[in-house]
DNA sequence: GTCTATAGGCTGATAGAC
DNA sequence: GTCTATCAGCCTATAGAC
């Protein structure tokens, strides 16, 4: 066996050691952070399974709060970006509304751990969202309702609160794709006896679900009025 | 001061010390895990914030598991039997699925961490979902599959996937009040420039976006085929 | 930059007094 | 039933060798 080339072989080409044992360390802390929630998981499991040693953490990131504020940080910037992008179009409201439906999807799978670790942030009252990403986040939520504002301004909307609008989409949204892994379980061990339906099912039915739930009209005829 | 009678003072009427113990580590237990996650919370939390000696956990209950397991089974088989109620109904479906929103209220407030602790259930794939309680669990979602199954049988609901109608509405409904606490938190330090809208209000949009977003009929016309 | 060894704190559980 | 005292195990962080 030739032991002297092996750990080259194991680098990816023009990156160096310290930078591929930092995007490891991030990697497998994302997905164990999104799992497991940032007190479920322990250093030395990150360690492991980046297949680093756990010294690394505190050597390259100050320690395992700062590793998981780094994950953050990055990952909500990213989402600011996609969905910044999409406000900025020049489309009609209802076009954006479903390009920025369909955007969470690229999101999801570029960066599956984002919806976990948002949910299990917001859950706990945003312990980790700070000055330095407080900005992404509420960008975010930004996004949406400058859509929703902009199309019940024009008429196109009926006219709904921004802030339920919002809630009503992307929490639905995240939703989705952060009970992913356990809907796939259930389904999978045959106690949901159910076809999984394809993230971009999915996509398409919060599409019409917020076109007809949000458009201006009458209200089909039926028991709204539920006492 | 009359020391003799102050412990039976603080007691309860015809509660025996020991249920009153077990009803205040189930209390003090229910909010620190929705709020923190069983990972996040350490016994001795508990037992300060339930003002009882920490040994009384694994006298009651077996130990920190056991009392989260306790308190998860009780509030899932409580959600059960409030949303198989109204699966009974004998009501049209667009009604059914109006209460059924509104039973969300009910639960909410009877029990507010069963929404956070659901959640976080969801996203660690169901580590204590086990033989003695995912029948609760699926039930729920199989009663609001059976009445948008009935709504699309009658032609009253566009025929839509029982899963994806399932997951955006009490996706939704869930996701708001598990995050009701910190958008409470982000309006209260003016980071959202917005009227906090009630649970009421969020109903009522909720009920109005299932049945326009559900009803048969055809879509409004707008950009709903983006690609 | 990486690794080993170790320090020091906190965790959940329980034996035994009352 | 309750409380105190205590234990063994795990946790994060780091000093120091390479």
């Amino acid at each position: 066996m030739d032991e002297s080339t092996t750990a080259g072989d194991r680098r990816a080409k023009g990156q160096k050691d310290s930078q591929r044992t930092r995007a490891q360390l991030e990697e497998a802390g994302a997905r164990l952070f999104a799992r497991h929630g940032i007190d479920g998981v322990s250093v030395d499991e990150i360690a492991r399974e980046a297949g680093v040693n756990k010294a690394m953490i505190s050597y390259h990131f100050g320690g395992k709060d700062q590793l998981y504020g780094a994950i953050l940080r990055e990952a909500l910037e990213a989402a600011r970006a996609a969905l910044e992008a999409i406000r900025a179009l020049d489309a009609p409201p209802a076009e954006k509304l479903s390009r920025y439906v369909a955007a969470f999807v690229t999101l999801q799978d570029g960066r599956p751990n984002l919806a976990p670790m948002l949910v299990r942030e917001v859950l706990s009252g945003g312990r980790y969202i700070d000055q330095t990403n407080a900005a992404s986040f509420l960008s975010i939520f930004d996004s949406v309702r400058a859509i929703i504002a902009e199309g019940v301004a024009r008429g196109e909307f009926r006219p709904v609160h921004p802030l339920l609008a919002h809630l009503s989409l992307v929490g639905a949204i995240i939703f989705y794709f952060a009970t992913e892994p356990f809907r796939n379980r259930l389904i999978a061990e045959g106690r949901l006896p159910i076809v999984p339906p394809t993230p971009d099912e999915f996509i398409r039915h919060m599409q019409s679900l917020a076109l007809r739930g949000l458009s201006a009209g009458p209200a089909p005829d039926a028991a709204g009025d539920t006492p």
